[in-house]
RNA sequence: GGGUGAUUAGCUCAGUUGGUUAGAGCGCUACGUUGACAUCGUAGAGGUCACUAGUUCGAAUCUAGUAUCACCCA
């Protein structure tokens, strides 16, 4: 028989081996003399055992070992305390050892053992041990009555508020987890023995032992009139009292204004690691208590862990102050970071570094604040809406703020909070301040067209202020401190953010003449771009860009928009034609159907233009190679839905009209 | 041992009913202080979507298996 605890041989009350094991079979049922006790002890058949663990035969302490303890309920074996709640072995143990502590008493057994011959061997043997987390004692289990609650009445309620989606889990794979402990629920283990906590509300009489559970220790014992009460000593498990929390913390015995108000709240927002420990139990106290459910949905989020994916502790004191943060970046800022760089349920890991990423945001919208009420300051006046006279980049400010806002509605709302936080900074800092506000610093600057630079600061201030809105559940301090001081200019009805109006998209303000138009432009800039940084232009240095379209109205589109040029590529002059020729010494690029030229005779390596050229000709032709095959395949044709064929089709003749562009610029520079 | 996930660019991650030439931020490279911002601007490089097999006209996405990792419960 071996053993880590010699000294509970002496609660033994049985030895199992396994049912199949062919070396003890015939032993089953016969009996073995316990030594020192003197004790006669069965020998039991039990699955649980693992025959190819050491001698195949398990001694049996129910007493002090829980799965002991469990096949000591299946074979009705006695269970015998031998050592007490110090300790300390007690008079079952025996007059030999009684009073000896557990390690004396150990030491001892081994003696005794060695004496009578009856020691084998000693050897190492490396196992996981319970020790206590404060003073490192080494815990074991002791039987000892406890009190439980009976789960199975409420788990079954519990259940039907998740199958009937009155409660939601979002992700919703949480619920799987949920409902995996609901289904194999256990009675709950309320008692704890520890000195400090709510004492269990159980008085008996020292008289006669009758048990009563009552608010207040009562007066007089109704079975035998004694007046000598005790408390039992447990105290109640923590979360006991936390799993009222759902309406006692409104008051809850009382009905007060508050519970009626907050009583089901909507989300609870939690880390997954407590959904048995706290959830549940709220979801089940709160349905047995006040017949309602808490809430209606919750959210489990990730768990912020250090750079190394470890679990933030205090012993590992890896944590850092949040303090400490919010006084180098700001609250802002970190709230917008850990929302950005956490996906929805999923863990994050959290290093400085990343802080960088909302203090970089949070200065970047300031800027553009400050940008912004500079020129409102010295711009007198505010016209009307209906006195606004828009241009392209003004309708295409307002239209993709639409797309926003339904986008950005559509992501709170399904809780997915870092797709916010990207949607937005993608807007404000691209959409807003690379592009309209880089634009209207012509208009504002020019003080000949009024009607243009009024129609820009109202425009400026309308967008910012929405943006404001929209962002203002990931950085509240920010967004109300440039919302009001907008206000000042731009009048709005509300008194503060935190109060006003979220906004609802205006549908009709969504136009995809105008997204296109503009992409077109965005596209011909950045093409431009593109080419002059291939050949070293200079920043500053001005030149003129031939434009060969394919239709008479992308003409007017470029000459009505060649101040867009002018600023954002440095363009002196925009030559635009249908069938324009390409000028000699020139560096070209194709976008959507128009080819772009810039002559730059004398700055042009030809080798070197030809070979981006002959490259990019590679590209389109493998592109195009891939899209015919698809279109030659009958069966795509036959089973690829309608409009993704027309997809195709329309993707095909793209690829295929840059790639005979690009064959014709290789071409005119032979 | 049981359960639940994850694996996509150097790093951290998006990619919501299969239709992609696979995206973002950081980092990296080149150039640049033009009067919101160098905590910045412009441009660029960078990926056989862990592996194997299957389903499909079509797979990062669906199925099965393998590997590695993580968490929860015993």
């Amino acid at each position: 028989m071996a053993t880590t605890r010699p000294e509970t041989m002496l609660g033994d009350t049985a030895v199992a081996v396994h049912p199949s094991d062919e070396r003890y079979s015939h032993l089953i049922g016969k009996t073995l003399i316990l030594p020192f006790q003197e004790r006669e002890i069965p020998i039991i058949a039990d699955e649980y055992v693992d025959k190819k663990f050491g001698s195949g035969c398990v001694k049996i302490t129910p007493a002090h070992d829980p799965n002991d303890f469990e096949i000591g309920l299946n074979h009705h074996l006695p269970q015998v305390v031998v050592i007490d709640e110090n300790g300390v072995m007690n008079e079952n143990a025996g007059p030999e050892f009684s009073g000896l502590n557990r390690f004396e008493c150990r030491e001892k057994i081994v003696a005794l053992l060695k004496e009578k011959d009856l020691l084998e061997e000693i050897e190492k043997h490396v196992h996981a041990i319970g020790h206590c987390y404060r003073c490192n004692t080494v815990v074991e289990p002791y039987l000892s009555e406890q009190w439980f609650v009976k789960m199975e009445p409420l788990a079954r309620k519990a259940i039907e508020v998740v199958n009937n989606n009155q409660i939601k889990f979002s992700p919703k794979r949480w619920l799987k987890v949920y409902l995996h402990w609901m289904e194999n629920i256990r009675d709950w283990c309320i008692s704890r023995q520890i000195w400090w906590g709510h004492r269990i509300p159980v008085y008996y009489c020292r008289n006669c032992r009758t048990m009563v559970v009552a608010k207040e220790s009562p007066d007089i014992c109704q079975n035998c009139g004694s007046t000598d009460f005790y408390q039992d000593e447990d105290v109640l498990d923590t979360w006991f009292s936390s799993w009222l929390w759902p309406f006692s913390v409104f008051g809850w015995p009382d009905n007060t204004e508050e519970l009626n108000y907050f009583l089901p709240t909507n989300v609870l927002v939690t880390a997954p690691g407590i959904i048995y420990l706290w959830v549940a139990r709220m979801i089940m106290a709160t349905l047995e208590f006040m017949g309602r459910i808490p809430f209606d949905t919750v959210l489990l989020h990730g768990m912020v862990l250090d750079e190394t994916g470890r679990i933030m502790s205090k012993s590992l004191g890896n944590s850092p102050d949040p303090i400490d943060i919010i006084h180098n970046v700001g609250a802002d800022a970190l709230r917008f970071s850990m929302i950005f760089s956490t996906p929805k349920g999923e863990n994050s890991y959290y290093s400085d570094a990343i802080l960088e990423t909302g203090r970089n945001f949070a200065n970047k919208i300031w800027n553009a604040y400050r940008y912004i009420m500079m020129n409102a300051d010295k711009i007198p006046g505010l016209p009307q809406k209906h006195e606004l006279k828009l241009e392209l980049a003004d309708h295409w400010i307002y239209s993709r703020l639409q797309q926003v806002i339904k986008a950005v509605r559509k992501n709170y709302e399904n809780l997915r909070f870092n797709d916010a936080a990207n949607l937005l900074m993608d807007f404000i800092w691209k959409d807003f301040c690379s592009w309209y506000l880089e634009l209207s610093k012509d208009r504002i600057y020019d003080q000949a067209d009024q009607t243009s630079q009024l129609t820009t600061k109202y425009i400026l201030l309308d967008v910012l202020q929405n943006a404001m809105r929209l962002l203002h559940p990931i950085m509240p301090f920010l967004t109300e401190e440039i919302w009001q001081n907008i206000r000042i200019h731009f009048p709005m009805p509300e008194e503060a953010l935190i109060i006003a109006e979220f906004p609802v998209a205006e549908e009709k303000m969504i136009d995809r003449h105008i997204n296109s138009d503009m992409t077109l432009i965005q596209e011909a800039i950045s093409a431009i771009r593109n080419l002059r940084k291939q050949v070293n232009l200079p920043p500053g240095m001005e030149i003129s860009c031939h434009l060969n379209v394919n239709v008479r109205k992308q003409i007017d589109l470029f000459h009505k928009y060649e101040s867009y040029f002018r600023k954002l590529a440095k363009i002196s002059e925009l030559i635009v034609d249908v069938q324009l020729a390409q000028p000699v010494m020139s560096i070209a690029a194709v976008v959507q159907d128009i080819e772009i030229f810039l002559p730059l005779s004398g700055l042009i390596d030809l080798e070197k233009e030809r070979q981006k050229l002959e490259k990019q000709v590679e590209q389109y032709d493998k592109e195009l190679q891939i899209i015919s095959s698809k279109l030659h395949n009958e069966k795509f044709l036959t089973n690829a839905p309608d409009h993704i064929i027309q997809k195709e089709r329309a993707k095909y003749e793209e690829v295929e009209m840059k790639l005979s562009k690009t064959k014709n610029i290789l071409k005119g520079l032979e």
